[in-house]
DNA sequence: CTTGTAGGCAAGTGAGCACTTGCCTATGGT
DNA sequence: ACCATAGGCAAGTGCTCACTTGCCTACAAG
């Protein structure tokens, strides 16, 4: 299981990341064209693929089969876990 | 002005983070200390010097002078603005 | 002024990673 | 069966970065 900060830490990845908070069950193939055109993300299928990959492994991004299609959705859960030593800091008045 | 994520992705900054997450205004050979016993990271003094430098063009830590003491104090400012584009999700229930 | 402590600058090295290229597998339509 | 689409595996390359080593500056106390 890779680490959220490792997984976070490329552009590319974080653009992933944008591309499927506006719409979740995305395919490859689909957000290799989101990316291209809204995102200034211009790269080989197989590049976003292994992007994709270290963000499951991270647990940012849940997939589920449908047929010959693999459909990808965020999961911000473990990136809550991840910032909230820091962010959870109570302001008691 | 360096990248928040990348400076969150090396360990030894994150808990140079925790290290002033738990008390303000520690200097550089203080820190040195605390991390090699309390966080388990062992490096030289210019390792943690250089760290505490992307943090601070990061805009995490906070330095200021007090004679020949340099005090370092974390914020976490721009940790919320990086992250709020994925945890500022509305929950409309 | 010297000595010790706190910090800074700069170059060098090694390892990890982002990205590409090339080929292979699987599912669905006609 | 055949072809096109969706996805996967693996090796290679270049560059960035974490860390060290070595030397230099600043402030303070005796």
């Amino acid at each position: 299981m890779a680490d959220v900060f490792d997984a976070l830490v490329a552009p590319a990845r974080r653009a992933i990341l944008d591309a499927l908070s506006e719409r979740d069950d995305q395919t490859l193939f689909e957000l290799c064209g989101r990316l291209a055109s809204d995102h200034d993300v211009d790269l080989t299928r197989q590049a976003i693929s292994q992007h994709l990959g270290v963000l499951e492994e991270a647990g940012l991004v849940r997939t589920r089969r449908d047929g010959r299609y693999k459909l990808h959705a965020i999961d911000i859960t473990p990136l809550r876990d991840a910032m909230s030593r820091w962010l959870d800091e109570e302001k008691d008045p």
